[in-house]
DNA sequence: GGATGTTACGGTCTCCGTAACTATG
DNA sequence: CATAGTTACGGAGACCGTAACATCC
């Protein structure tokens, strides 16, 4: 199966986002001309529109509204493993552990402290967030577990175990 | 930020999985030079050392291994993305739910039917697997939702409600 | 006629492959 | 001296920007 590029999904997300060649050329500091070839490229690399070019600008295919949200999904996941890997080189190589501002401290103390008794912990960085932060910081690797209430919708990665 | 090209994950992930330049460059169809130079470039951009060049083959560094992991997720990310955008396009568009196959059939049944009770349901394509192969199918995009046991250590992603 | 998106064309830059080089056991 | 990885170099292709074109209000 073709792979997308990044290059190519970064150029459709930012149109879809502004509906609007122009504009969205003019936020990727590019020509709108190039930005037109890639999307034509990538649909025809796909086989699926994902644009429809009317009168007064461009609306999105119910694909082109499909690719938005996975693009963007893949997006995110690229920049959290250039993140990710930059963090692990570094000395403090701290886990981070987003929470929401008005979380139950206790809990969070009573967490922390299991944790840090496990053997082989890692240190863990808190990140104090707003309330519909977490997922986000979770998906574009600025940390690396969050506090959450279940049910949670979109639970996107974990990648260490902060209680058995 | 988002520096990471698809093909050059594509490149370090196989690299990284071979711990050999030789048969990792014949895996990707190319010769070994370019592939060599292109994991260079992507450690004097990351500015982190991906793989230590001993005599006798190549190891994975700490931040090597992130960037497997992380890697893989986003290809599979790509993968997916490209995956249900043609599958959105394509006029079945059914929800894709994988179910592994030992699960209760009962159980399968009472939530078909309740999801098939709601307004606007989506079409509903059950996709039998294997007992590990939930996460997979979902992360690379063949299915859009899965049947899991609670405590699930790494849900990827949810594109549908079947149940309220 | 102005705004928006698409072709046309030419230059540049990236990426690749072959070949020569280095290092290690 | 064989194996594995890295430079050196030249060519093919990708990508971009400017300019000209098409279309719809």
């Amino acid at each position: 199966m073709d792979l997308l590029e990044t290059r190519e999904l970064r150029y459709f997300v930012t149109v879809a986002e502004e509906l609007h060649f122009g504009r969205a050329a003019e936020r990727l500091g590019m020509a709108q001309p190039p930005l037109s070839r890639a999307i034509q490229q990538l649909e025809r690399r796909l086989g699926v529109p994902l644009l429809e070019r009317n009168r007064r600008g461009v609306t999105l295919t119910r694909a082109g509204e499909v690719l938005l949200h996975e693009g963007r999904a893949t997006l995110d996941a690229a920049t959290a493993a250039a993140r990710r890997t930059r963090r692990a080189a570094s000395p403090g190589n701290r886990l981070v552990l987003a929470v929401k501002s008005g979380a139950d401290h206790e809990l969070l103390r009573k967490l922390l402290d299991a944790h840090a008794a496990e053997p082989d912990a890692a240190e863990v960085e808190v990140l104090l967030c707003g309330i519909g932060e977490q997922e986000r910081l979770l998906r574009d690797g600025r940390a690396d577990a969050a506090l959450v209430h279940l049910p949670f919708d979109c639970l996107v990665a974990r990648h260490a175990t902060l209680v058995g």
